[in-house]
DNA sequence: ATTAAAATTGATTATTATTATCAATTAGAA
DNA sequence: TTCTAATTGATAATAATAATCAATTTTAAT
Protein backbone atom coordinates (compact mmCIF):
# COMPACT_ATOMS: atom_id res chain seq x y z
CA UNK A 1 0.00 0.00 0.00
CA UNK A 2 1.45 3.38 -1.01
CA UNK A 3 0.51 6.25 0.69
CA UNK A 4 2.00 9.92 0.17
CA UNK A 5 1.08 11.78 2.96
CA UNK A 6 3.46 12.85 5.65
CA UNK A 7 6.27 10.93 4.56
CA UNK A 8 9.01 13.43 5.43
CA UNK A 9 8.43 13.10 9.25
CA UNK A 10 9.15 9.65 9.09
CA UNK A 11 11.66 9.84 6.70
CA UNK A 12 13.64 12.93 8.45
CA UNK A 13 13.74 11.38 11.58
CA UNK A 14 15.66 8.10 9.71
CA UNK A 15 17.82 10.61 8.32
CA UNK A 16 18.67 11.88 11.54
CA UNK A 17 19.43 8.44 13.52
CA UNK A 18 21.65 7.56 10.80
CA UNK A 19 23.74 10.83 11.08
CA UNK A 20 23.66 10.82 14.87
CA UNK A 21 24.38 6.86 14.60
CA UNK A 22 27.67 7.69 12.24
CA UNK A 23 28.60 11.04 14.33
CA UNK A 24 28.14 12.94 10.98
CA UNK A 25 26.45 16.24 11.13
CA UNK A 26 23.52 17.96 9.62
CA UNK A 27 23.79 21.44 7.67
CA UNK A 28 21.71 24.02 5.86
CA UNK A 29 22.49 22.45 2.58
CA UNK A 30 21.40 18.88 3.52
CA UNK A 31 17.89 20.60 4.93
CA UNK A 32 17.71 22.01 1.53
CA UNK A 33 18.22 19.30 -0.73
CA UNK A 34 16.43 16.86 1.78
CA UNK A 35 13.29 19.50 1.54
CA UNK A 36 12.96 19.73 -2.17
CA UNK A 37 14.15 16.07 -2.52
CA UNK A 38 10.98 15.13 -0.28
CA UNK A 39 8.85 17.70 -1.09
CA UNK A 40 8.91 17.62 -5.22
CA UNK A 41 10.20 14.14 -6.04
CA UNK A 42 8.11 11.15 -3.81
CA UNK A 43 7.52 8.66 -7.04
CA UNK A 44 9.36 10.20 -9.20
CA UNK A 45 13.52 9.49 -10.67
CA UNK A 46 15.48 12.55 -10.96
CA UNK A 47 18.93 12.33 -11.94
CA UNK A 48 21.78 14.30 -9.89
CA UNK A 49 21.80 17.21 -12.56
CA UNK A 50 18.50 17.88 -12.58
CA UNK A 51 18.12 17.86 -9.00
CA UNK A 52 20.84 20.57 -9.08
CA UNK A 53 19.43 22.83 -11.62
CA UNK A 54 16.03 22.62 -9.82
CA UNK A 55 17.97 23.78 -6.51
CA UNK A 56 19.97 26.28 -7.91
CA UNK A 57 17.14 28.50 -8.51
CA UNK A 58 16.61 29.10 -4.93
CA UNK A 59 20.10 28.19 -3.65
CA UNK A 60 22.97 28.85 -6.06
CA UNK A 61 25.32 28.66 -3.15
CA UNK A 62 24.87 25.32 -2.82
CA UNK A 63 27.51 23.36 -5.26
CA UNK A 64 26.89 20.25 -8.02
CA UNK A 65 29.44 18.03 -5.79
CA UNK A 66 27.34 18.47 -2.55
CA UNK A 67 24.01 17.27 -4.38
CA UNK A 68 26.18 14.27 -5.38
CA UNK A 69 27.41 13.39 -1.69
CA UNK A 70 24.20 14.47 0.16
CA UNK A 71 22.39 12.23 -2.38
CA UNK A 72 24.71 8.99 -1.46
CA UNK A 73 23.93 10.04 1.80
CA UNK A 74 20.29 9.56 1.64
CA UNK A 75 20.94 6.53 -0.27
CA UNK A 76 23.20 4.98 2.49
CA UNK A 77 20.87 6.25 5.38
CA UNK A 78 17.98 4.03 3.57
CA UNK A 79 15.42 6.92 2.80
CA UNK A 80 16.95 7.05 -0.81
CA UNK A 81 17.31 4.55 -3.68
CA UNK A 82 19.90 4.26 -6.91
CA UNK A 83 17.99 3.40 -10.05
CA UNK A 84 19.74 2.86 -13.34
CA UNK A 85 17.49 2.73 -16.37
CA UNK A 86 20.43 2.46 -18.98
CA UNK A 87 21.21 5.85 -19.96
CA UNK A 88 23.92 6.14 -18.46
CA UNK A 89 23.11 8.27 -15.60
CA UNK A 90 22.03 7.55 -11.69
CA UNK A 91 18.79 8.31 -11.22
CA UNK A 92 17.17 9.09 -7.51
CA UNK A 93 13.84 7.95 -5.70
CA UNK A 94 12.76 8.87 -2.44
CA UNK A 95 12.30 5.52 -0.30
CA UNK A 96 8.41 6.67 0.98
CA UNK A 97 8.78 4.00 3.68
CA UNK A 98 10.78 0.82 5.09
CA UNK A 99 10.15 -2.64 3.05
CA UNK A 100 8.49 0.03 0.05
CA UNK A 101 10.51 -2.27 -2.91
CA UNK A 102 8.72 -1.33 -5.97
CA UNK A 103 9.45 -2.09 -9.81
CA UNK A 104 9.33 -0.24 -12.94
CA UNK A 105 8.01 -0.75 -16.33
CA UNK A 106 9.81 1.59 -18.79
CA UNK A 107 8.81 2.56 -22.00
CA UNK A 108 11.33 2.63 -24.60
CA UNK A 109 9.71 4.75 -26.62
CA UNK A 110 8.89 7.97 -24.43
CA UNK A 111 10.63 7.06 -21.13
CA UNK A 112 7.31 6.73 -19.08
CA UNK A 113 7.64 4.90 -16.20
CA UNK A 114 4.83 2.96 -14.10
CA UNK A 115 5.65 1.61 -10.60
CA UNK A 116 4.39 -1.49 -9.34
CA UNK A 117 5.12 -4.29 -6.94
CA UNK A 118 4.00 -7.78 -7.04
CA UNK A 119 4.36 -9.79 -3.96
CA UNK A 120 3.36 -13.47 -5.37
CA UNK A 121 6.44 -12.50 -7.98
CA UNK A 122 8.41 -11.48 -5.24
CA UNK A 123 8.10 -14.82 -3.52
CA UNK A 124 9.08 -16.49 -5.86
CA UNK A 125 11.82 -14.87 -7.00
CA UNK A 126 13.34 -15.36 -3.12
CA UNK A 127 12.58 -19.05 -3.24
CA UNK A 128 14.58 -19.82 -6.77
CA UNK A 129 17.27 -18.14 -4.77
CA UNK A 130 17.08 -20.45 -1.89
CA UNK A 131 17.10 -23.12 -4.01
CA UNK A 132 20.32 -21.77 -5.35
CA UNK A 133 21.41 -21.36 -1.38
CA UNK A 134 21.42 -17.93 -1.80
CA UNK A 135 20.28 -15.05 0.90
CA UNK A 136 18.33 -12.57 -0.95
CA UNK A 137 19.04 -8.96 0.28
CA UNK A 138 17.27 -6.94 -2.81
CA UNK A 139 15.80 -7.24 -5.97
CA UNK A 140 15.41 -5.43 -8.98
CA UNK A 141 12.80 -6.07 -11.90
CA UNK A 142 12.52 -3.61 -14.92
CA UNK A 143 10.29 -4.35 -17.68
CA UNK A 144 11.02 -2.42 -20.99
CA UNK A 145 8.46 -2.07 -23.26
CA UNK A 146 6.00 -0.06 -25.31
CA UNK A 147 3.09 2.43 -23.50
CA UNK A 148 -0.28 2.69 -23.64
CA UNK A 149 -0.17 5.89 -25.65
CA UNK A 150 3.23 5.43 -27.71
CA UNK A 151 0.90 2.52 -29.15
CA UNK A 152 -2.07 4.56 -29.75
CA UNK A 153 0.55 6.67 -32.00
CA UNK A 154 0.25 9.31 -30.51
CA UNK A 155 3.19 12.27 -29.94
CA UNK A 156 4.06 11.10 -26.30
CA UNK A 157 6.66 13.21 -25.36
CA UNK A 158 6.61 12.77 -21.63
CA UNK A 159 9.02 14.00 -19.04
CA UNK A 160 8.29 12.58 -15.12
CA UNK A 161 10.72 15.08 -13.85
CA UNK A 162 8.95 18.23 -15.35
CA UNK A 163 7.53 20.70 -12.68
CA UNK B 1 16.28 -26.01 -21.96
CA UNK B 2 19.97 -24.88 -21.83
CA UNK B 3 22.34 -26.57 -24.09
CA UNK B 4 25.90 -25.45 -24.40
CA UNK B 5 26.74 -28.15 -27.33
CA UNK B 6 27.75 -26.11 -30.80
CA UNK B 7 25.89 -23.13 -30.66
CA UNK B 8 28.47 -21.60 -32.72
CA UNK B 9 27.78 -22.35 -35.98
CA UNK B 10 23.60 -21.05 -35.19
CA UNK B 11 24.99 -17.97 -33.80
CA UNK B 12 27.60 -16.92 -36.70
CA UNK B 13 24.46 -17.61 -39.00
CA UNK B 14 22.61 -15.44 -37.52
CA UNK B 15 25.85 -12.56 -37.04
CA UNK B 16 26.23 -13.27 -41.05
CA UNK B 17 22.86 -12.48 -41.58
CA UNK B 18 23.07 -9.52 -39.82
CA UNK B 19 26.21 -8.32 -41.83
CA UNK B 20 25.04 -9.23 -44.86
CA UNK B 21 21.24 -7.39 -44.67
CA UNK B 22 22.82 -4.54 -43.22
CA UNK B 23 25.71 -4.30 -46.29
CA UNK B 24 28.37 -4.86 -43.39
CA UNK B 25 31.34 -6.71 -44.07
CA UNK B 26 32.65 -9.34 -42.47
CA UNK B 27 36.53 -9.11 -41.35
CA UNK B 28 38.71 -10.96 -39.73
CA UNK B 29 39.19 -9.32 -37.17
CA UNK B 30 35.55 -9.83 -36.19
CA UNK B 31 36.32 -13.17 -36.48
CA UNK B 32 39.30 -13.84 -34.16
CA UNK B 33 36.72 -11.75 -31.72
CA UNK B 34 33.50 -13.80 -32.27
CA UNK B 35 35.51 -17.40 -31.93
CA UNK B 36 37.08 -15.76 -28.51
CA UNK B 37 33.46 -14.95 -26.95
CA UNK B 38 31.70 -17.76 -28.50
CA UNK B 39 34.63 -20.16 -27.24
CA UNK B 40 35.24 -19.44 -23.89
CA UNK B 41 32.53 -16.82 -22.46
CA UNK B 42 29.49 -18.71 -22.77
CA UNK B 43 27.59 -19.02 -19.46
CA UNK B 44 29.86 -15.31 -18.45
CA UNK B 45 29.91 -11.43 -18.34
CA UNK B 46 33.33 -10.52 -19.54
CA UNK B 47 33.88 -6.87 -19.71
CA UNK B 48 35.37 -5.30 -22.93
CA UNK B 49 38.36 -4.33 -20.80
CA UNK B 50 39.05 -8.19 -20.00
CA UNK B 51 37.86 -9.40 -23.31
CA UNK B 52 40.33 -6.97 -24.87
CA UNK B 53 43.18 -8.62 -22.76
CA UNK B 54 42.26 -11.81 -24.10
CA UNK B 55 42.47 -10.98 -27.24
CA UNK B 56 45.85 -9.14 -27.25
CA UNK B 57 47.44 -11.99 -25.98
CA UNK B 58 47.49 -13.78 -29.41
CA UNK B 59 46.18 -11.01 -31.62
CA UNK B 60 48.17 -7.57 -30.38
CA UNK B 61 47.65 -5.96 -33.92
CA UNK B 62 43.44 -5.61 -32.56
CA UNK B 63 43.00 -2.35 -30.69
CA UNK B 64 40.50 -1.07 -27.80
CA UNK B 65 38.13 0.06 -29.62
CA UNK B 66 37.43 -2.62 -31.93
CA UNK B 67 36.79 -4.98 -29.31
CA UNK B 68 34.36 -2.16 -28.31
CA UNK B 69 32.45 -1.88 -30.96
CA UNK B 70 32.18 -5.67 -32.19
CA UNK B 71 30.35 -6.12 -29.02
CA UNK B 72 28.01 -3.33 -29.98
CA UNK B 73 27.82 -5.32 -33.33
CA UNK B 74 27.36 -8.71 -31.16
CA UNK B 75 24.35 -7.23 -29.59
CA UNK B 76 22.73 -5.36 -32.12
CA UNK B 77 22.92 -8.67 -34.45
CA UNK B 78 20.89 -10.28 -30.97
CA UNK B 79 23.93 -13.05 -30.64
CA UNK B 80 25.02 -10.75 -27.14
CA UNK B 81 23.34 -9.15 -24.72
CA UNK B 82 25.10 -6.32 -22.48
CA UNK B 83 24.44 -6.63 -18.77
CA UNK B 84 25.21 -3.73 -16.10
CA UNK B 85 25.51 -5.33 -12.43
CA UNK B 86 25.83 -1.72 -11.20
CA UNK B 87 29.69 -1.70 -11.20
CA UNK B 88 30.03 1.23 -13.93
CA UNK B 89 31.31 -0.98 -16.96
CA UNK B 90 29.26 -3.13 -19.37
CA UNK B 91 29.64 -6.67 -19.40
CA UNK B 92 28.43 -8.78 -22.28
CA UNK B 93 26.93 -12.65 -22.64
CA UNK B 94 26.63 -14.86 -25.43
CA UNK B 95 22.85 -15.13 -26.51
CA UNK B 96 23.06 -18.97 -26.35
CA UNK B 97 19.62 -19.16 -28.47
CA UNK B 98 17.00 -17.38 -29.94
CA UNK B 99 14.39 -16.85 -27.08
CA UNK B 100 17.46 -17.24 -24.23
CA UNK B 101 15.94 -15.23 -21.50
CA UNK B 102 17.83 -15.86 -17.89
CA UNK B 103 17.94 -13.83 -15.05
CA UNK B 104 21.04 -13.14 -12.58
CA UNK B 105 21.56 -13.59 -8.69
CA UNK B 106 24.71 -11.86 -7.87
CA UNK B 107 26.60 -12.23 -4.78
CA UNK B 108 27.24 -8.83 -3.04
CA UNK B 109 30.35 -10.54 -1.27
CA UNK B 110 32.14 -12.18 -3.92
CA UNK B 111 29.86 -11.17 -6.81
CA UNK B 112 29.29 -14.99 -7.95
CA UNK B 113 26.65 -15.10 -10.46
CA UNK B 114 23.88 -17.68 -10.56
CA UNK B 115 21.25 -17.53 -13.61
CA UNK B 116 18.37 -18.81 -13.53
CA UNK B 117 15.02 -18.31 -16.10
CA UNK B 118 11.40 -19.15 -14.74
CA UNK B 119 8.53 -19.07 -16.85
CA UNK B 120 6.13 -18.68 -14.41
CA UNK B 121 7.43 -15.25 -13.17
CA UNK B 122 7.88 -13.91 -16.71
CA UNK B 123 4.63 -14.62 -17.21
CA UNK B 124 3.27 -12.89 -13.94
CA UNK B 125 5.42 -9.89 -15.72
CA UNK B 126 3.72 -9.75 -18.73
CA UNK B 127 0.55 -9.99 -17.18
CA UNK B 128 1.33 -6.53 -14.65
CA UNK B 129 2.70 -4.75 -18.03
CA UNK B 130 -0.74 -5.74 -19.93
CA UNK B 131 -2.87 -4.23 -17.09
CA UNK B 132 -0.78 -1.01 -17.53
CA UNK B 133 -1.69 -1.12 -20.88
CA UNK B 134 2.43 -1.93 -22.00
CA UNK B 135 3.28 -4.25 -24.27
CA UNK B 136 6.37 -5.89 -23.00
CA UNK B 137 9.84 -6.19 -25.12
CA UNK B 138 12.18 -7.62 -22.55
CA UNK B 139 12.51 -7.59 -18.99
CA UNK B 140 15.61 -7.78 -16.63
CA UNK B 141 15.48 -9.53 -13.35
CA UNK B 142 18.31 -9.18 -11.01
CA UNK B 143 18.41 -10.47 -7.62
CA UNK B 144 21.19 -9.47 -5.15
CA UNK B 145 21.96 -10.81 -2.03
CA UNK B 146 25.06 -14.05 -0.26
CA UNK B 147 26.12 -16.91 -1.72
CA UNK B 148 26.48 -20.16 0.03
CA UNK B 149 30.32 -19.81 -0.02
CA UNK B 150 30.23 -16.27 1.54
CA UNK B 151 27.57 -17.85 3.74
CA UNK B 152 29.43 -20.39 5.37
CA UNK B 153 32.42 -18.23 6.61
CA UNK B 154 34.63 -19.03 3.73
CA UNK B 155 36.97 -17.43 1.71
CA UNK B 156 35.00 -16.54 -1.59
CA UNK B 157 36.92 -14.43 -4.14
CA UNK B 158 35.29 -15.50 -7.18
CA UNK B 159 36.37 -14.60 -10.82
CA UNK B 160 34.08 -15.93 -13.68
CA UNK B 161 36.42 -14.86 -15.86
CA UNK B 162 39.83 -16.54 -15.08
CA UNK B 163 40.73 -18.88 -17.39
C1' DA C 1 29.86 31.74 25.13
C1' DT C 2 34.46 29.99 23.65
C1' DT C 3 37.19 26.76 21.93
C1' DA C 4 38.88 22.75 19.56
C1' DA C 5 38.28 18.76 16.75
C1' DA C 6 36.12 16.82 13.13
C1' DA C 7 32.94 16.96 9.34
C1' DT C 8 31.27 19.57 5.36
C1' DT C 9 31.32 22.57 1.60
C1' DG C 10 32.38 24.43 -2.98
C1' DA C 11 35.49 24.83 -6.52
C1' DT C 12 38.30 22.39 -9.06
C1' DT C 13 40.87 18.56 -10.83
C1' DA C 14 41.32 13.59 -11.69
C1' DT C 15 39.53 9.34 -13.11
C1' DT C 16 37.12 6.12 -15.88
C1' DA C 17 34.07 4.21 -19.28
C1' DT C 18 32.44 5.12 -23.54
C1' DT C 19 32.06 7.60 -28.00
C1' DA C 20 33.71 10.27 -31.88
C1' DT C 21 37.20 11.41 -35.28
C1' DC C 22 39.97 10.47 -39.19
C1' DA C 23 43.58 8.91 -42.20
C1' DA C 24 44.99 4.43 -43.77
C1' DT C 25 43.50 -0.11 -44.84
C1' DT C 26 40.51 -3.74 -46.37
C1' DA C 27 36.36 -6.27 -48.12
C1' DG C 28 33.22 -7.15 -51.68
C1' DA C 29 30.80 -6.12 -55.84
C1' DA C 30 31.23 -4.87 -60.59
C1' DT D 1 41.62 -5.20 -61.22
C1' DT D 2 39.17 -1.32 -59.74
C1' DC D 3 36.07 1.36 -57.29
C1' DT D 4 33.23 2.36 -53.35
C1' DA D 5 32.03 1.95 -48.88
C1' DA D 6 32.94 -0.15 -44.52
C1' DT D 7 36.43 -1.04 -41.09
C1' DT D 8 40.37 -0.48 -38.41
C1' DG D 9 43.61 1.45 -34.95
C1' DA D 10 45.30 5.28 -32.71
C1' DT D 11 43.96 8.99 -30.44
C1' DA D 12 41.16 12.78 -28.82
C1' DA D 13 36.68 14.16 -26.95
C1' DT D 14 32.82 13.52 -23.86
C1' DA D 15 30.42 12.75 -19.77
C1' DA D 16 29.43 10.91 -15.28
C1' DT D 17 31.36 10.28 -11.05
C1' DA D 18 35.04 10.48 -7.53
C1' DA D 19 38.92 12.69 -5.22
C1' DT D 20 41.36 16.76 -3.45
C1' DC D 21 41.89 20.55 -0.43
C1' DA D 22 41.63 25.04 1.74
C1' DA D 23 38.00 27.51 3.94
C1' DT D 24 33.93 27.11 6.59
C1' DT D 25 30.58 25.19 9.70
C1' DT D 26 28.82 22.06 13.12
C1' DT D 27 28.94 19.88 17.52
C1' DA D 28 30.63 18.55 21.82
C1' DA D 29 33.37 19.89 25.58
C1' DT D 30 34.89 23.33 28.48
Amino acid sequence: MITNINIKPERKKKLNEFLSQKKLKSTKQRDVIFNEFFDNYVGKHITVEDLYEKIKKNNPRIGYATIYRTLKLFKKSGIASERNFGDGRARYEPIRYDGDTHHHIICKDCSRIVEFSNNHIESCLKQVAKLNGFSVENYKIEVYGSCPLSKNGRNCEYNENAS
